[in-house]
RNA sequence: GGGCGGAUAGCUCAGUUGGGAGAGCGCAGCCCUUACAAGGCUGAGGUCACAGGUUCGAGACCUGUUCCGCCUACCA
């Protein structure tokens, strides 16, 4: 007999079985596999992250499908991966530095990048480590990094082909810096944040207006603003053409306050008249708006520079500021204006304020030299793919989103001033370059005519390998652009760079297009888009068929996990806690839903009950299959179309029901609809399964070799269709059953068929139901009666049509074992006898005539009996209750432990005798 | 400013072409019926946010309102 503990135990078991499956190469695409290829690459998790619950459901997630996939017969690869995460690397490294009182210029470049590879060996590996222990299935064979060789070659590859056709070029404008990580951000990289803040009211005086004592009005123009700081910067004030308020001061000049620098006023159909006083000033090089406005102006506005890269004032901001914090000089130029009599008011005012995605610092718009790619060429086509239908969006609604943000594309800034990444592969000249310097470029459109023209040719070398000497004046002083690239530029080619590109390999030709990209919509824009850009252009096909996104992980209230609310769930915890299968499948069940999923670790523990319900199903199975014979013996026939007349109804049943269970499931996953598929198995697993058939079987075992076969064949279809939720439960089951001479030929449940295409038996449905609406009826009764269950009943059943009269008949035995019955008188004419219970269903009807099948009157001797011992103990807690001595005494959660119970056995005499008299009733009735 | 999503049992949420209001947890009652008390059985509990409309019929479709949440944006 085999000896099973009594509940399920994950710890080792999931260690041992993942361990036998790296070691069998499961995850290794099957060579020998005709079937469909089937690849996802993996998200790749940043270096620096530790396991999340984005991450668990992710892996999860992507790892049903491929299990699934891999089951059906398909050539699977996952692809895993870890990505070289630019800022954040870089920050996390910086700061050990600054603990050790050194910085990255002290270190230099070289030490700086050797340190930070150093740091990756260390601690760059936890992550995989930790997706490991979920069980993903990805070929680690093929893990790759987005700074490992072959992928810096892509990037290469790709950043000098674009440049070439001109998509790539470099520009001075305004970007987003961040002054903390020194370097530019993308759009993207900057989060909004809605923000308390003054708009402060600011007086320029007008030129030439001194002498209109009489209407100081007309003195000055007042302008509004939430960053003071930046009017040292002004070049100058714009108003609404048609503001009639305004119009005559256009064309004349303003005497910038504190500086007293002559800026003119200008008109500009953007200024909206209606905002603050009509008057907008300009910043052109320190707001977007302004740089806009100051290009289109004619001529050009100036861009003057105050603030610098480390966020403190320039030189140009005049003696007095310069140095300065930004904000230390904002409260010096109000207090300045002040004194001067030049704030007219301020008022609070609410607007958003851009910060650095990684570190949280306020950007600081700058002008600066930056890489850029027009990205609006590759955006028609990343939109005309996903409109056709080439690229299918799960769910559908994420499709506006991406439209929205791709027909409204900017170009993407990709150089970072840091120096964790791929370095720009673009050399300066340097007797070349001195042409660049003169140049004095401050508007795009002139740039762009000297990159087209003569500068392209005057310093900047774009190259695969490092040239030797400048091909146009043939010096050989060349330097290396400083700047590295954005991390999500290497991110955009992982679908083709980690399959082999730009070489022609297998892998490449075989897997691409990847089949689907699981992945959150947080990172849609930063990564889904570009992917699609990139891999249409440079492969020429989409990088995957679909997109699934799948809902961002919150904790119990709906908030977003962080380590400073202090509301981060571990997963590592949760699989400890619970077992990695119930984890998963808690992260299953709960994928559908809408765009949060709010995780409550309540669920995960009702599904750990699961794992132990089949794992107890399981138990009992295997004890009552006599393996040592070899299980599969009582197969009736190999023929499973001639299975009807072998098996009983119930055996019948649960057959359909698996077959049905097993086309929901595929239905279901075809579609993403991991909810449903999960709890489809659920369902049947424990209510249809376990709840019905187990205990209908045990009426049949000592009669029928036929239903151990049809308990065991169901168990083991059913570990099959479980197994890429509950990938470790399920190989432990199956393998015990494997060891025990079945006839499984596979060595793995891993490496088993998926059920699928099994015969519904819709008549043993029907007839089914029949059974059990007739043992509904006789527990509902006992239920609303509160009969014990040990109290066997002689009950009568009306049926209500012919063939549920035979079918009844013939599976009588499976009624009385399911509601306790001892007698059941069955037939179309059965009446109902006066004072019974009755309960009504479909297909029948349930009576329970009370006299005469029950011994009323030992039923109302013993529940006299537990009335007079109630009574005894209501009256004696009564007693204790009342008594002073024992109240003061006692602590108050005794006192408030025994009211309860006083209270409770109150309730309970009062149904006793509620029941006593509906018996009574029944004997006077008859 | 623009867009999207949500409002269903005490709690967390399903509800896929319009016809039965559901699950898990919690709660109440009866049971340790030899696979499982991490269990079994039976129940209680809902004006499906509000107001209109389409329809024989609406939780689902349309319009409006209220309250939440999110994304996005160059009103200083």
């Amino acid at each position: 007999m085999l000896e099973l503990q009594k509940s399920y135990n994950p710890e080792g078991i999931e260690k041992k079985w993942y361990e036998y499956w790296v070691s069998k190469g499961y995850f290794k695409p099957d060579p020998d596999s005709l079937g469909d290829t089937y690849c996802i690459v993996i998200p790749p998790p940043n270096i620096t992250g530790s396991l999340h619950m984005g991450h668990a459901l992710n892996i999860t997630l992507q790892d049903i499908l491929c299990r699934w996939r891999r089951m059906s017969g398909d050539k699977v690869l996952w692809l895993p991966g870890t990505d070289h995460a630019g800022i954040a690397t870089q920050n996390v490294v910086e700061k050990q530095l600054t603990a050790e009182g050194l910085d990255r210029y002290k270190l230099g470049r070289d030490a700086f990048l050797k340190r930070v590879w150093k740091w990756k060996a260390e601690y760059g590996g936890k992550i995989i480590h930790q997706l490991k222990r979920l069980g993903a299935s990805c070929d680690w064979s093929r893990e790759r990094f987005t700074l490992d060789e072959g992928l810096s070659k892509a990037v290469i590859e790709v950043f000098v082909r674009l440049y070439e056709e001109g998509l790539i070029y470099r520009d001075n404008r305004l970007i987003n810096w961040c002054p903390r990580c020194h370097t530019a951000l993308s759009d993207l990289e900057v989060e909004h944040e809605e923000l308390e803040g003054k708009l402060y009211y600011i007086k320029y005086p007008i030129e030439g207006n001194e002498l209109n004592e009489k209407n100081s009005s007309l003195r000055y123009i007042t302008v509004a603003t939430t960053r003071p700081e930046t009017m040292l910067g002004d070049t100058a004030v714009a108003v609404h053409p048609d503001d009639s308020r305004y119009k005559d001061f256009i064309g004349k000049t303003v005497a910038l306050p504190l500086t007293r620098r002559k800026i003119p006023v200008i008109s500009d159909t953007a200024v909206d008249s209606s905002f603050g006083t009509g008057a907008l000033k300009v910043t052109p090089a320190h707001d977007f708006n302004d740089e806009a406005m100051a290009k289109r102006q004619s001529p050009a506005l100036e861009f003057i520079t105050v603030i610098g890269k480390d966020g403190r004032m320039r030189e140009d901001a005049g003696n007095r500021y310069a140095g300065l914090d930004r904000y230390d000089c904002r409260k010096l130029v109000l207090k300045d204006l002040k004194e001067q009599g030049l704030i007219e008011k301020e008022h609070g005012y609410t607007h958003a304020i851009g910060h650095c995605y990684r570190c949280k610092t306020v950007i600081e718009p700058l002008l600066t030299l930056q890489w850029y790619v027009n990205v609006k060429p590759l955006a028609k086509e990343a939109v005309r793919v996903v409109k056709e239908g080439v690229i299918r969006v799960i769910p559908k609604s994420w499709e506006n989103t991406y439209f929205a943000w791709m027909e409204n594309i900017r170009d993407w800034c990709i150089s970072r001033q840091i120096w964790w990444g791929h370095r720009i592969p673009a050399w300066y000249c340097q007797s070349c370059r001195a042409v660049e310097q003169q140049s004095n470029r401050s508007t795009r459109q002139q740039f762009k005519e000297e990159i087209t023209t003569g500068l392209k040719q005057g310093g900047v070398i774009v190259s695969r390998e490092a040239p030797e000497k400048c091909p146009y004046c043939g010096s050989t002083e060349l330097v290396q652009d400083e700047d590295v690239l954005d991390t999500w530029f290497s991110s955009a080619l992982w679908p083709f760079s980690t399959l082999g590109w730009p070489d022609k390999t297998n892998d490449l030709k075989t897997f691409y297009p990847t089949s689907v990209l699981v992945t959150g919509f947080d990172i849609i824009f930063f990564w889904v888009a570009r992917m699609i850009m990139m891999g249409l252009k440079f492969m020429g096909d989409v990088p995957f068929r679909d997109v699934y996104i799948h809902a961002l992980v919150r904790d119990v209230k709906g908030q977003k996990m962080s380590k400073s609310k202090g509301n981060v769930v571990d997963p590592l915890t949760m699989m400890k806690r619970y077992g990695t299968d119930a984890f998963r499948f808690t992260l299953a069940a709960f994928a559908a839903q809408g765009r949060d999923i709010k995780f409550s670790e309540e669920r995960v523990e009702g599904y750990r009950h699961f794992v132990n319900k089949l794992w107890n199903a399981a138990r009992f199975i295997m004890m009552n299959s006599e393996f040592g014979k070899g299980v599969w013996q009582y197969a009736p026939t190999r023929d499973f179309s001639l299975l009807t007349s072998y098996l009983s109804l119930p055996s019948r049943w649960i057959l359909s029901r698996l077959a049905a269970t097993a086309d929901d499931m595929n239905r279901a996953l075809e579609e993403y609809r991991f909810n449903d598929a999960a709890n489809s198995i659920y369902q049947f697993i424990w209510h249809e399964f376990c709840d019905w058939y187990i205990e209908m079987a045990k009426s049949e075992l000592v009669t029928s070799e036929n239903v151990k076969w049809c308990l065991l064949y169901t168990l083991e279809t059913s570990l099959r269709l479980l197994h890429p939720f509950m990938p470790y439960v399920t190989e432990e089951v199956w393998q015990k059953i494997r060891d025990q001479g079945s006839r499984l030929k596979a060595q793995s449940i891993m490496v088993s068929d998926y059920p699928k295409s099994m015969p519904r038996d819709y008549q043993a449905e029907e007839e089914m139901s029949c059974i059990m609406e007739a043992v509904l009826g006789i527990r509902s009764i006992r239920g609303e009666l509160n009969i014990p269950p040990s109290l066997e009943l002689n009950v009568s059943i009306k049926t209500l049509s012919d063939s549920t009269d035979k079918i009844l008949r013939e599976n009588l035995q499976y009624v009385k074992r399911l509601a306790k019955a001892a007698e059941i008188e069955i037939g179309r004419n059965v009446r109902k006898i006066e004072g019974s219970a009755v309960s009504v269903k479909s297909s029948v009807e349930v009576y329970l005539p009370l006299k005469g099948l029950l011994n009323i009157d030992a039923e109302i001797d013993r529940l006299k009996k537990d009335r007079t011992r109630i009574e005894e103990s209501i009256a004696f807690l009564n007693k204790r209750l009342l008594n002073e001595d024992f109240l003061q005494r006692a602590p108050e959660e005794v006192v408030e432990k025994e009211k309860t119970r006083y209270d409770e056995l109150v309730r309970k005499r009062e149904r006793i005798v509620d029941s006593i008299k509906k018996l009574k009733e029944v004997e006077v009735k008859e």
